[in-house]
DNA sequence: AGCATATATATGTAATATCGTATATATTGT
DNA sequence: ACAATATATACGATATTACATATATATGCT
């Protein structure tokens, strides 16, 4: 992972967001994006994008959805900095894990050996 | 140090690289940063203020030179992220390393009981 | 005071990034 | 095949950021 290219990934309020709630929660999809962050799909939608062609985060389709998580990658300097900024600054995505946690009809994860 | 701001700030090239080699170097002042980087001052100079005024770096005047320091403030989660990255991309700024050993006249640091 | 060196800032311009809206694609169930 | 839900992308408009150049300020020396 290029410094640079991760850095900047980081470098935007969406983006940090969902990063550091995906890091809290192992891999959400996007309408819980979208309901935690209150903020419109496309926009999300393209958010992950860039973060999945940086090589940031990794998605699997199940059914309807789509889940992201932190690419397997991901050096360790990269999931310091995440959690340490995550513990240091719980109220900057706070807001978001509450209404993440209020979210009615959260889609159903398979995991296992079924998958 | 809110995340935001910190990864914003690291994600500009000129900026990232000062940093690591400040990291590196414990402090250098404007001019070795302009050969280091091979930038113009003007530059330099307003990455700089961008870092200060972000309480990334403090600054101290020593007759005609001023210092760029880490910011004694800095959490460890900060100091984590730019180790981290140099250690795993040396290469990004290996290059303004050498020019800097290659610089002639650096100015002489004046430290310790006498200032 | 006058000059040289080092550093900082101002200003207009160009490049980048982000956004909202509309639309396209994919999957599931009927 | 069709409708409903979930997700992705395209496009033009806007905002943010970085830039080059010129200029200002600060310090030290004579």
């Amino acid at each position: 992972m290029q410094p640079l290219i991760f850095f900047k990934s980081l470098a935007d309020e969406t983006r940090l967001v969902m990063l550091l709630l995906i890091s809290e929660q192992q891999e959400l999809c996007v309408c819980e994006l979208t309901t935690a962050l209150g903020l419109s799909q496309p926009k999300i939608s393209r958010h992950l994008a860039l973060l999945k062609s940086n090589e940031i985060l990794v998605s699997r389709r199940q059914g309807q959805w789509v889940y992201y998580s932190l690419a397997p990658s991901l050096p360790n300097w990269c999931l310091a900095s995440l959690h340490g900024s995550s513990v240091d600054a719980p109220n900057f995505f706070k807001q978001s894990v509450i209404r993440l946690t209020q979210m009615g009809d959260r889609p159903q994860r398979q995991q296992g050996c079924c998958n």
